[in-house]
DNA sequence: TTGAAAGCGGTACCAA
DNA sequence: TTGGTACCGCTTTCAA
């Protein structure tokens, strides 16, 4: 008997005009203060209104003065740093537009991502965020709708990215890292694709370019405690080390930590840079340095070429599309 | 010329149809999936539908079978780590009910609150989060909305509201503190309201209860940088303090930073205290006490509410509405 | 297998 | 100031 009480049917603005007596219009107006109301008509329908716990249906209302827009964001994992700084500038343009944002957090899934793309496009009129899946298989799943894909190379044209450019920022550590006199110099990749990543290889670019013969690369989970293994298992294998760089400042952070639990002071004994620009970066000791991104930018960017794409005024070209990435000196290297 | 080319109305199921050369329903049938068709008609519908870019209404879909739930999460600060980690419970509670989620930023600001709450009513089913407006406000804008509150004493039963319940946890914390021979405790409690915070009761609870004289209490910015000059105050006027609570970790880390500056070891010569749990709490040096809260906990138990609340299953009363918080001893304190 | 018609719950435009 | 009517874009029911 207990749930079987509130069976009520959905209360709409019918049965409020009903119960108080007008038309639907009048009611609509009574609730949307529009004038050309009496007074205590309106009054009524209030009452009314509220007596039976109606609330406007957003659907219909959508239906019919269809302004509201709303985007979707994909993010990997909220609780990562990094994406918590890009959602948040996302959500901060956003709110500029006045779109609303639905978030979702594929918790580093394949699977949650297609689940997330399969319901996504039903409930938004544009996506950005990261993913990693194919572009096919975006495309088939998302049907025509604006994407912005961020931190990804573009095979086709059927999507918009945002492009990372480090190439400079990590030139830029490394010919100070050199400066300082390191001869070898090691690299925490990610562990997360097949491939080494493109942070590598502009790694591997600016070793060369400096000299020096091809340091050692490990990777490591996008996580403290990845960084911390892999950090280890770099130094247990190449001790002659004397700095590194890494994927992300997450993974730096873990570096840091086993550094000190492997006596090795930072930035004496190991350099240590890493590459996001996180304001954790400034929490930890030492402070880190770090080849930092505009995250701000790059969630205001992704969300104005959304804006774009929606509107049909020109969007922005791969070349505007990009976010550069500079050299932070702190503390660590 | 550039910009009025793309003057496009929106292209319906009506547009497909004829460009098919079938009925609107047999272009739903198409697109959904459903059998009753044939699989030329089929494939020639979708090829129109391609061809004109054409996505179906998520109003109009909505309107005819109302199955998707929404829910609002309003935070007053996603980059601030604790709300970001409620957030992310949040996000994965709403995940596995198969809601959709709209996260709205209000910057800790009351105008962007009322803001917020003004436009979330058309937007959402229910509204999850934390607000510093009056019942009275919140009610007016939202309208019978189910809304649950998270950590704020309820005035009224109109809404739901999650509360946090440290007072075991703060007790358990001076405790442990007056065990290492501390008599002098101070707090750094948070400046936002004009009133002390509940966490202050507690914690002037706790010392009296252990038969101290009121610690002195510093006001502090819910930021590093706040706990930080919060305590260079405290300790200049109160130099006798060895040991101090703060109103959360953020204000804690900062104090941990203000401590090495003034050449205080930590814990040696400065005990401290956070509340809250923070993940990012155990990155610092040295590693945060703190007591702390269930933030998984807390974001799935006000889901969960949302839930009952919406489908009239039975809501949970207040006393099963708390989260409660305690004692992590790491090195601080 | 396909199409016609009737809504879903609102708002806008008109006439009363 | 009010109400009638049409319609937003889609899906469902029922008949063809």
């Amino acid at each position: 008997m207990a749930s079987s009480g509130t069976e009520s049917r959905r209360v709409t603005i019918h049965d409020v005009a009903r119960s108080a007596g007008v038309s639907r219009q009048t009611v609509s107006r009574a609730l949307n203060n529009k004038g050309e109301i009496h007074g205590s008509t309106k009054q009524r329908v209030l009452d009314a209104a509220l007596a039976l716990g109606y609330r406007p249906s957003r659907f219909a209302r959508g239906l019919v003065r269809q302004d509201t827009i709303s985007v979707g964001l994909v993010i990997p994992d909220l609780l990562n740093p990094f994406f918590t700084e890009v959602a948040a500038a996302a959500l901060e343009a956003a709110r500029a537009h006045g779109w609303h944002v639905l978030v979702y957090d594929t918790a580093d899934s394949a699977e949650e991502e297609r689940g997330t793309l399969q319901v996504i496009a039903s409930q938004v009129d544009a996506v950005v965020g990261y993913f990693s899946r194919s572009e096919d298989e975006i495309e088939k799943l998302t049907r025509g709708l604006p994407v912005v894909l961020i931190d990804r190379e573009r095979r086709s044209d059927r999507f918009s990215a945002i492009r990372i450019d480090g190439e400079a920022g990590v030139q830029a550590a490394i010919t100070h890292l050199v400066e300082k006199g390191h001869r070898r110099i090691g690299m925490l990749d990610h562990a997360g694709r097949a491939e080494p990543s493109v942070r590598h290889a502009w790694f591997a670019a600016a070793t060369a370019a400096c000299g020096l013969d091809e340091g050692p690369v490990c990777r490591a989970d996008q996580s403290v405690e990845g960084g911390e293994s892999a950090l280890e298992t770099l130094l247990a294998e190449h001790p002659d080390v004397t700095a590194v760089f890494t994927f992300n400042d997450i993974i730096a952070i873990g570096a840091l930590r086993a550094a000190r639990r492997l006596g090795r002071s930072v930035p004496r004994d190991l350099a240590v840079i890493g590459f996001d620009g996180l304001r954790l970066g400034t929490l930890v000791e030492p402070p880190l340095s770090t080849v930092a991104l505009d995250t701000r930018g790059l969630g205001a960017l992704a969300v104005e070429q959304a804006a774009r794409l929606l509107t049909g005024s020109g969007p922005l070209t791969p070349d505007e599309l990009v976010v550069r990435a500079e050299l932070r000196l702190r503390e660590s290297g």
